[in-house]
Formats: C-alpha cells, structure tokens, sequence
DNA sequence: CTGCATCCGAATGGATACTG
DNA sequence: CAGTATCCATTCGGATGCAG
C-alpha cells in the first residue's frame, strides 16, 4: 500500500471537485483520502492538494488533529519529518466520503442537465 | 405526512449543528430535511431554519432549484403562495443525509472528547 | 523540510428595511 | 406572503516571506 500520491488525485476538471458536499473545512475529505492507504508526510499532501497554500494545509491538519480525526506524529530529526495518519475515528469517515462519492457519480449527470436547463431558461 | 414543522427542528443545542458535515450551502442539508415529508411554503420553512434570513434562505433555494434539487412552484394567487417540494434528485440525496446522520450520533461522542483532550493539552 | 506570521482581497452570511 | 435591496461584519483562503 501507500503508492505516491497523483497530481490530479483532485484536478479541477474532476467534476467531483464541485459537488455540493463538504465534510469538515475544505480540504477534510480530500485528506481524508489522501490518508486513507497509510501514513502521508506533509509535502507528500501538497502533491494532490497543489492549489492549497501551506497555511491553509496546516490549519486543515491542526484542526482535524482537534477533533480527532488524525494522529500528527513529529520524527526527532534534521531534516525534520512529520507524518500524518488517520485514527479509527478518521477512518471511519471514509464510508461516509464513499457514499458521497457514490451519489455524485451516480447522479452527476442530473445535476449537470438541471444547471444546464436551469441557465437555459434564464 | 406533512406535520408542521418543529421550530426546535435545528436547535443550536442539538450537537449535530456542530458535525463537520455539509451538503451543498450551509443549509442545504437541513432544507432536505424539512422536506422530507412533503411540500412546505417559505414561512413554514422559516420555522426550524429561524437563523436563517429571508435573503439567505431564497438564495438557498434558487441554487437548490438550480441544481435541481427541489422543485418551485408559485400558486396564482394573492396572498401569494409557494411551494417547495424536493425533486427525485433532491430526494436520493435523504440516503446521504441519514448516512451523515448516523455518523453523527455514532461518533459525537469520540469528537466530543477529542477536542476536550486536546484542549487539555493545549 | 515543515510549517508559522503577516497582510490582503474576495466571498459568505447576517441585520434591517422595504416592495408587489 | 414571499421575497428583494442595501449595507455590513466576519470569515476564508491565498500570496509572500521567514524560522527552526
């Protein structure tokens, strides 16, 4: 498990990236994910999350380490490393995240016809 | 069906106010929830969603419509009335809503403890 | 490498008052 | 009744630069 991340894990053109869901801050699903095959490190998160500023990484991080939904885990060492991982609580969001991610691409294309119709009569 | 709507529906004290879960805008979620069990006119939706403004609450709906999650329709009538009714579309997503649901409740306490055992240590 | 500090613009959501 | 108009406070997220 825990194969490198890909850059367009979340590509904007990825009509996922605009379903009407959101669990926690922005970014906590996709961590979610990128967490779901084993511990990432920090920049191995940027990858996939490219167009996350650092701080606003990090806010996410913190924030789901609040409520435990992830262990923060610092290595003694220089160059310093730090891992992130889920907790079971954590995991036991990924069967939510899925069945989001089952609704969207069951019903995209309805969602997609009814903006479309939508702007049409307007 | 269609008993009027509790204005303790979506009391701040209820904690589930307070999940990291969110479908759509902010109040999506709970305007799924109002109805659920039929069509409702804007006042009556106004009751449990009584922190939410006239103009936050239209501006709810008209993106609903637009996705085509719920349906319209303005009676010809003065006093004027409208009705909101969820669409098959708005309605597929009650599954996801009770999933979120059940997360809540079968969790609320691990997140509830997390962020008291991280305050402690803060 | 892993973040934190600071600044800033945009967007979100709310209060209040008013209209057909 | 069912909204709209206007104004405003807050928040969010991004850019940049710096520190351990």
């Amino acid at each position: 498990m825990s194969a490198g991340l890909k850059p367009d894990m979340f590509d904007p053109a990825c009509p996922t990236t605009v379903m009407p869901f959101q669990i926690g801050d922005k970014w906590t699903a996709m961590v979610v994910l990128c967490l779901e095959d084993g511990p990432r490190r920090f920049t191995e998160l940027r990858v996939p999350l490219r167009r996350v500023t650092p701080k606003v990484l990090s806010e996410t991080l913190r924030s789901m380490e609040r409520d435990g939904l992830i262990n923060r885990f610092a290595y003694d060492e220089n160059p310093p490393r730090v891992e992130y991982s889920l907790t079971p609580l954590g995991r036991s969001l990924l069967t939510l995240v899925d069945a989001a991610r089952s609704w969207c691409t069951d019903h995209m294309d309805d969602l997609v016809a009814a903006r479309e119709a939508y702007t049409r009569s307007a």
